[in-house]
DNA sequence: TCTTGACTTAGAGTGCGCTCGAAGCCGTAG
DNA sequence: CTACGGCTTCGAGCGCACTCTAAGTCAAGA
């Protein structure tokens, strides 16, 4: 698979990815023969789960991090465990916080809406009375 | 109340409340004699309000626009409450993708615990297993 | 009176995560 | 044969949201 095929299977551009390699963010891939990245299918779900941190607020760092581990194999599944638990926290931490967000905005939304309906009924109110009245 | 205090009571710092009013996310605050701001304490909940936007990801440059409707007074009242409307729609949007890779988290985490855990009962099976078995 | 420390401004610098540009190479279609 | 599109590398540039620096003013306490 070429980059620009790999692109736009996971949704991130080509400059991305190459950025995300030089970083170390994914292998090294393959080179053909004229020099160009041959990706394996397999790459897929490594970006998959790197898009899930990255949605979840993980840093760039943290995930360098997580890489690194995943490369050296079982002996850092606990490490790895460790790291993912407590980005589950903070994960968990942030969803309450948007939770409580979504509830003010909510209550903000409500409030405008029963002042634009009492507004409405102002102005009923004075054109249903007689002109002499409003005078 | 001057800069310092307010800094304190709402958790941004005195360098950030200046960047905001240079902006225009907050209103151009009263200065004292001496030239020094002097915060009405009417402003925390308007920072706080902001603080709920902010967390819930929307960009200063929406902020922005929100606070200019709100500066026009009630006529915008519908103007405001859409964007708002529009804005949540976004965060819940945004909810949901965070409960799916929750869910993703603690499968991997919990996959790495398995792991683990297999990893622990080989090695008991190992030094359980006589040595002749063992060659 | 002098010192201290918090304030003022304008503007430069930082960290993050891309995003793009330039210059050049390679393989295929016309 | 040549033109074209897509790839390569390296490094510069960008947008966001701050964050800090420098140079100067001011008021209160020792």
């Amino acid at each position: 698979m070429k980059i620009s095929d790999l692109a736009k299977r996971c949704g991130l551009s080509a400059h991305t990815l190459r950025y995300y390699e030089r970083i170390g963010l994914l292998p090294y891939a393959d080179r053909d023969r004229s020099g160009q990245r041959d990706y394996d299918a397999s790459i897929l779900s490594w970006i998959e789960f790197l898009g899930r941190l990255k949605t979840t607020g993980m840093p760039i760092r943290d995930m360098l991090l997580y890489a690194k581990l995943a490369d050296s194999g079982k002996v850092t599944f606990s490490e790895r465990r460790k790291l993912l638990e407590v980005h589950r926290e903070r994960v968990r931490a942030n969803l309450a916080d948007l939770e409580a967000c979504l509830r003010v905005l909510d209550g903000k939304i409500a409030s405008y809406a029963e002042a634009e309906e009492r507004m409405r009924d102002d102005k009923r109110n004075i054109a249903d009375t007689p002109a002499r009245a409003r005078a």
